[in-house]
DNA sequence: CAAAGTTTCCAAAGCGCTTTGAATGAATCG
DNA sequence: CGATTCATTCAAAGCGCTTTGGAAACTTTG
């Protein structure tokens, strides 16, 4: 059944049933009804693409996943950013519209993203330092929400971000606070913008209160089990090894839990553990008392927040960019406790 | 830059370039090579709404994510799947396009997925024993692939599946080999439908060696970390406790170790485990020697293979479903030895 | 009661592409 | 050489919707 044929059933135009279904005002409220019940007992649902053919929007909203470089890994945080924005945009009658690419064709897909029409608008994925992309957007004048930040873009743009910065300051002089000098940092690869300002909290603590910046305590890499366990078992056969890590995602804590059991030691006794935590569904920190000591925000929440901020931008063309800013939760768990005596070990 | 602007500056007719561009035969070489360096040159890309409204194709497949009843978990094999396909569909040109629903409004996605003609095919994840979601499928004559299979559907139609009866049978052989008496299984959801064919496999193999089944060393449910660390807390706990554990997931694998360490109990030498791994990028399962003994099955592959099933099966209308059954390794890790001794405890 | 608004509805054009059916000219055949 | 066939090309219709520019039917007003 089709506008065509619907109108016919009704006796009306084709202008008319489509007003009415549309919700315009030029059309009685009697016969509006006639033809919203019409349009439900036939079972009538508009042709997407003729409708997005006409007026030239396509009610859907691109993704475009990079699979990082070295791992053609995909980021596990993103199953549930999904299920956040997909909420929204089935509240809000838009697609969602997934690319995986290898880093390398990013660009080349938004522009065809854009030439064809396919998507009304972009949610940005991973920003990088000084990421091109951004300039390319704008260029493309194709609407667009960030889900972090770029360090060194100048032009505005909307974004959403988690203040990690202040939050690996915080979790750094927390763990200062229990008396530990020697903190280990995991962080993520460190050309992620998101990375660099974690870095950057765990300096700006450190330098405050004078405990001296040690190279050998700093890790980048992409977050995986194996590689909080391989640089924790590294940092931990140190002469002067850590007695506290700071590590950029929890499925890399359970790679640093692992290698300091291993090791014979205890977590939140001989070693303690702040991880940043994405809240994923299926790595729930613990139930009652988090297992992990952690920096938390909810990337489901990003999700939905940055899909609605982004449909919005839609709707209302030439809308200043919007930012906004979450403070991460300092959560603690089971994993942290005060450094052990010098001599106690 | 459209196509009537493009055979305009070519001098051609619009069906000319149109028939240049895709390839039809009867289009001289000549102009054919000139219509594509003309495109080339001014960076023409076909509307991708108004080329799906003529053909009546969408050339997009359809992906409806279910999140999981209870804790709204998205699953986490589900981006390394995509990554699978989206290559595939990257390759063909066809678009990605994702629903996250609750369970409850999947059938009505498909119904409006298939009125609106926004997708020409779907692909079905997670089946449940006995799934409607199959008949409603072939009713609405809708293309469609399942990742799995579900039992008691008798009309036939395409899937792809790990074979995780012999996996799960040759798993637990593996362990009885060792001496094992007492294994313990920690399964998906059993609504599920691989879940079931995984417990089949596990009873199978008890049987067959008359070992007896315990229903106090079964379990089912949602495979997060959690999940797997409860649950092995609990019947270490028991009286006459299992020494070893067949596990569903790779995640839960890591709160069953963190259960076993818990108790002061080394894994691979006190409590076995075997788990299965679906190989995800971010949880590689060790990378020399494998820390898990597991039944192994790449996701990603499955997603290519199965994205390319559904191309095949959109292109070649009255074709007859295809079927594919894969055997999963059974890889031999840190997490399995002899059963202890009796006495050795 | 005619003029001027208001409501309510409609015919037709247009979105950018594919595809049918026909036309043109060149090549082949009896 | 006229009749066929073949290789190229084109004009126009159509995909299913929205939207413009009226027109008709009703109300209100002076």
């Amino acid at each position: 059944m089709n506008l065509k044929e619907l109108s016919k059933t009704l006796g009306l135009s084709q202008t008319t049933v489509s007003r009415a279904l549309n919700g315009y005002p030029e059309v009685k409220e009697a016969t509006r009804k006639l033809v919203r019940e019409a349009a439900e007992t036939h079972g009538y649902t508009p042709n997407v693409r003729a409708k997005s053919l006409a007026t030239g929007r396509s009610n859907a909203i691109g993704h475009v996943i990079p699979t990082a470089n070295s791992h053609e890994m995909v980021n596990p945080i993103f199953g549930d950013f999904i299920a956040g924005a997909g909420e929204v945009y089935r509240a809000n009658n838009y697609e969602m519209l997934l690319s995986v690419t290898e880093d390398a064709n990013e660009e080349q897909i938004y522009r065809t993203l854009k030439t064809r029409g396919t998507v009304d608008g972009v949610i940005l994925h991973g920003p990088k330092m000084n990421d091109t992309r951004i300039a390319l957007l704008n260029e493309l004048e194709l609407p667009f929400v960030v889900h972090g930040r770029a360090s060194g873009i100048e032009t505005p743009y909307s974004w959403l971000d988690v203040n990690n910065r202040s939050a690996f300051r915080r979790a750094t002089d927390f763990l200062l606070d229990l008396g530990h000098k020697r903190i280990g940092l995991l962080n993520g690869l460190e050309t992620m913008d998101f990375a660099y300002r974690r870095r950057a909290g765990y300096h700006e603590a450190l330098v405050k209160r004078g405990v001296p910046l040690d190279p050998d305590l700093l890790r980048t890499g992409e977050m995986t089990e194996h590689y909080g366990y391989f640089n924790t078992r590294e940092m931990l056969a140190q002469s002067n090894p850590p007695t506290a890590f700071l590590v950029s995602s929890i499925i890399s804590a359970l790679g640093v839990r692992r290698a300091i059991e291993e090791r014979g030691l205890t977590m939140g006794r001989d070693v303690s553990v702040i991880s940043h935590d994405d809240t994923l569904s299926y790595l729930a920190n613990g139930q009652d008392v988090p297992i992990f000591t952690a920096t938390r925000s909810s990337v489901r929440d990003a999700g939905r927040d940055l899909s609605q901020m982004l449909i919005t931008l839609i709707n209302t063309p030439n809308a200043s960019p919007q930012q906004k800013l979450l403070e991460a939760e300092l959560m603690v768990g089971r994993s942290t406790g005060p450094a052990p005596s010098p001599t106690g070990r």
